[in-house]
DNA sequence: GCTATAATTGACCAATTGGTCGAAATATAG
DNA sequence: CTATATTTCGACCAATTGGTCAATTATAGC
């Protein structure tokens, strides 16, 4: 019926405002000290209407957590399918990650603050789902490297800590950016990646 | 008298034993997830009589982030003042902090899940002291390169970027070390360094 | 209207937990 | 062995808060 399709619609919609209010209110008290009700209030709903949409607190991060991975999955996936030296690649990734980044400030913050926070749940579920999150850039950076090596485009090196290095240069990044920093993401990449091409002696080819 | 003199260090080493209880049970469930309890029973004390050491449960934490604090204050100090050259500088720095990390895993481990739970305490000066510890080493390092730029030992370069950057590769070295990487914490730090010299085009001058 | 279903709410529960307090235990001194 | 000070503890309190539930209200079809 026409009707079901609007109301379930309608619930998505409500229940994504219940999101974003989330989201406000974990990034500014973190996620312990978000109280249900601060949610609820937040979203203009009683407390008990919560517990329509979503069956548990943890419920409700669950859903941000795993919007985050899939807009990173979007964000890395196509760019790991490219034909392009390695270089641009990770050019490419990091410009498109800061950009995200850009504009989904509070996302981030509560990234990187529950990132940590693996103990946050007594269910093992959660924290597996958290574990699972934590190495995904760190994956595809270590992807690439691995790749750029057999393609010859960046020398033999090891590849783990190479990965550890990049994802760190990109977190420095993404806390500039939300710091406020005041040069642009692209200034931002173009300086460390020309550094780091030079430091391990790689001529930039211009294929972006 | 030679006797109020024992006692209160033997009230120190019981603090002390507290706190080491502690630094287990928090690096290990956070603090937020830690309750007094746990502390106390991991110490071998009840809980009332933790309280006796201790006036609020974030005094513990407080005092554990205090001495890391002042490590690190040691730690750093003592070089900056060095007649070196930048490079030479942040190579000891970091291979400093590596050392430090390498055998205080449970301490760095509070340290990184803390640092971002500004919001675990209603207490206004908490929040203070956290945010005044979250600058300590970034600032250090910004000193550094300031210094370095003023000398010519390198070019000149927007020190704010530059400054998250190098913090961001020292993180990245102490998760790999964290994480149990396989090369040693000199290895990491000079292919690191060596690098970044070379992308700055900054010629090695060993006077290490 | 009337009925059924969906949505919303306030009142309430149960568990957790930081912190208190007075009593008990233990050590110390004279 | 008694008096005093220190340390430890068990019992308890008060506040918070995740979650439940019966009752109420809005919505739509008949």
């Amino acid at each position: 019926m026409d009707l079901d399709l609007r109301k379930s619609k309608e619930r998505e919609e409500r229940k994504k405002a219940i999101i974003k209010a989330a989201v406000r209110i974990f990034s500014s008290k973190g996620f312990v000290h978000t109280t249900v009700s601060d949610i609820a209030q937040e979203a203009g709903f009683s407390k008990s209407a919560l517990y329509f949409y979503f069956r548990k607190k943890e419920d409700i991060i669950r859903e941000i957590l795993k919007s985050i991975i899939a807009d990173f999955r979007n964000l890395i996936g196509e760019i790991e399918l490219e034909d392009l030296p390695f270089f641009d690649k990770i050019e490419k990734m990091f410009n498109a990650i800061l950009n995200y980044v850009e504009f989904n400030k509070e996302i981030i913050t509560i990234l990187y603050s529950e990132a940590h926070n693996l103990y946050s749940s007594k269910e093992k579920k959660f924290r597996e789902f958290l574990e699972k999150y934590r190495g995904f850039v760190l994956n595809a950076i270590k992807t690439l490297i691995c790749q750029g090596i057999k393609d010859g485009d960046i020398k033999d090196c090891d590849a783990e800590l190479l990965s550890n290095v990049l994802r760190g240069m990109l977190a420095s990044l993404v806390f500039y950016r939300i710091e406020g920093g005041i040069l642009s993401n692209k200034e931002c990449v173009e300086f460390i990646l020309d550094t780091l091409r030079k430091g391990m002696e790689c001529v930039k080819n211009n294929s972006l």
